[in-house]
DNA sequence: GGTCCGTATGTAAGCGCTTACATTTTGGTT
DNA sequence: AACCAAAATGTAAGCGCTTACATACGGACC
């Protein structure tokens, strides 16, 4: 297959017998163009099959109408959903995507955030606020605007576009203790590199402490975001000589886990023990008894962090936080603590 | 924050007392550089905090270290495991993946293969073959390489990485064949646009004739790829007044959402109706009855896509495609046809 | 018909890097 | 000490585009 080289903006200048700086302004619809030149660029595009050189339009404009997301993984669902309608509304604004994934491994992130500004994001999403000030500092020296998703902190100087992981975990908690339980056990992922599982404990631990009844010391087991992981978990919390009722899991990975280890052991759920989720991921109606969870806005929080990042790119000024709402899904893993 | 300019290869030069050649073959190790050299250009670049402009770059050496890749969705895991791994061998390589999805939609893909191109993606992954003449002669023409994963077909002008959805959906057939099941139904994927689904359909066929003793028309059903549309596919199964009992699924997705079904109905799995799967995913095992199903080495085929473009990258010349095993994993919703 | 002004178009200077080619340095030989 | 090839480094010409600025154009007005 030998090689013609592709036609060039000037080609495209040539045919069309007008300048270089009007095919521009032609492709970038920057106005002042007469709409009889127009049509004959357009024409003059079609015929030489022309498309711009990405480099060249990026060295010369300093951007690349390239937006970059960090999250911490890609294998599970917990934030498919989110990425995707994401990536919807950016490219309704012509503007690409490019998702790497840091395995809830801080270093890593580090290391993508880096990576991809090098590569030419214009703006970047991660999630969660945690990470070391220099990252931070990074981001400002190169001027680069961020949002963080999956969160949401009151008067933050950073924008976070998420919802209250602390308040919903609180929620969730408070209407387990309705149902009569006081001895419940937590599954959360490894707080080392999460500040939303340290925030959803936190909402936790209001719930009960407002409830004051707690009977035995809370156990907060940590795992990695896997099912394994949380079916791990689960033994953990039951080999416990007073095993809780009921458990609270940060996550529906983690809680499925749980639900699938509890009846390999023989448990129902929930009348011998209650489980419940935070996401609202597929899979949680899948199982069976179904996950009752946390429902997070998945979709709107994907679009909401777009349209804030597309904002502030254009008016090169940042842009109000957002907050989401969550709600509890009842389904069919929460019930009564059993009478004895 | 105000906004001073970045330092540039010439501002490493200058403090590095070298020229600018020097520093850029340090950048791109290409040799001839003295160690004593190359630590005082590690040197400036380390006070100066520079990191390389993509765009100029881009445009100097014709080449963005960017593959994309082009998947049918992102939203359910089929394709998760494998992005990851092939992200992963990209990255150990210096190179940065782009991935879009396509919603099944092929004009959309045609799309976005043009929008990562004119990205500067210097190869491209793919899904499936099937795909217009068109699309073939633009990547030819704009001598994009490419690799097709997820499928296989000997002898081929295209790069294949992938495995033999004939022969696998064939193989898992001949197993519910054997187990004396003689009324079959199928479920698939929207076959317009997926190659591999049409396979899948073929193998089960052939294994079919091969032995022989279908006592009904096989029932073939079509469904998007959702948990929704694999329960409503059941139904209809179940309408015929003669219903299978057993049920192939082309993919897990689908079989999944049968399982749920079937329960729903009140039949026993695999008891009342045997049903399989394809891909392995891991909700496959969460379900409960955990599905029996075709495990596809989702991992390796990443790996091996990502080695195949890289040396395709490296040598400009085409790679052998690279046939992939797949397996069937024996869980529990496969069973011996119910005596009548 | 001449002025003026706003709009459409052209000119040309970079943007920051890579790389072919030219030049200098190095160190082993004689 | 002179010579020479090989290795290291330097020089400078682009890569294809955007955009500030300069210029040309054309209609409204007097």
């Amino acid at each position: 297959m030998s090689h013609t080289p592709l036609p060039t903006l000037q080609d495209v200048a040539d045919l069309a017998a007008v300048s270089t700086a009007t095919v521009s302004r032609c492709l970038n619809n920057s106005g002042h163009v007469t709409e009889k030149t127009r049509l004959k660029v357009q024409q003059a595009i079609q015929t030489l099959g022309y498309s711009p050189n990405f480099g060249a339009q990026a060295l010369a404009a300093k951007r690349t109408n390239t937006i970059g997301a960090i999250i911490p993984t890609m294998e599970n669902a917990i934030f498919a959903r989110g990425m995707q309608a994401f990536q919807e509304t950016l490219a309704e604004n012509g503007i690409t995507l490019i998702i790497a994934s840091c395995s809830y491994r801080p270093e890593l992130e580090e290391e993508q955030i880096r990576s991809l500004v090098a590569r030419g994001a214009d703006a970047l999403l991660l999630i969660g606020q945690s990470r070391p000030d220099a990252t931070y500092q990074f981001l400002a020296r190169r001027n680069i605007p961020y949002v963080l998703a999956w969160a949401y902190k009151k008067d933050s100087e950073h924008c976070y576009i998420g919802f209250d992981n602390q308040a919903a975990a609180q929620t969730i908690t408070r209407q387990v203790l309705e149902l009569g339980h006081r001895n419940l056990g937590v599954i959360v992922g490894l707080t080392r590199n999460n500040d939303r599982a340290r925030d959803r404990i936190t909402g936790i631990e209001h719930a009960i402490a407002d409830y004051g009844a707690q009977t035995a010391p809370l156990q907060v087991i940590e795992a990695a975001y896997t099912f394994q992981e949380g079916a791990k978990a689960l033994d953990q919390l039951l080999a416990n000589p007073t095993p809780p009722t009921a458990v609270i899991c940060g996550n529906d990975v983690l809680a499925v886990g749980a639900v699938k280890r509890a009846k390999q052991l023989g448990l129902a759920v929930p009348e011998d023990l209650s489980i419940t989720g935070f996401a609202d991921i597929e899979v949680s109606e899948l199982i069976d008894p179904e996950l009752t969870t946390v429902h997070v806005p998945h979709r709107e929080m994907g679009i909401a962090a777009a349209k804030s990042l597309i904002a502030m790119l254009k008016t090169q000024t940042p842009v109000e936080s957002h907050l989401l709402e969550t709600r509890i899904v009842n389904r069919q893993t929460l019930g009564p603590v059993k009478p004895h």
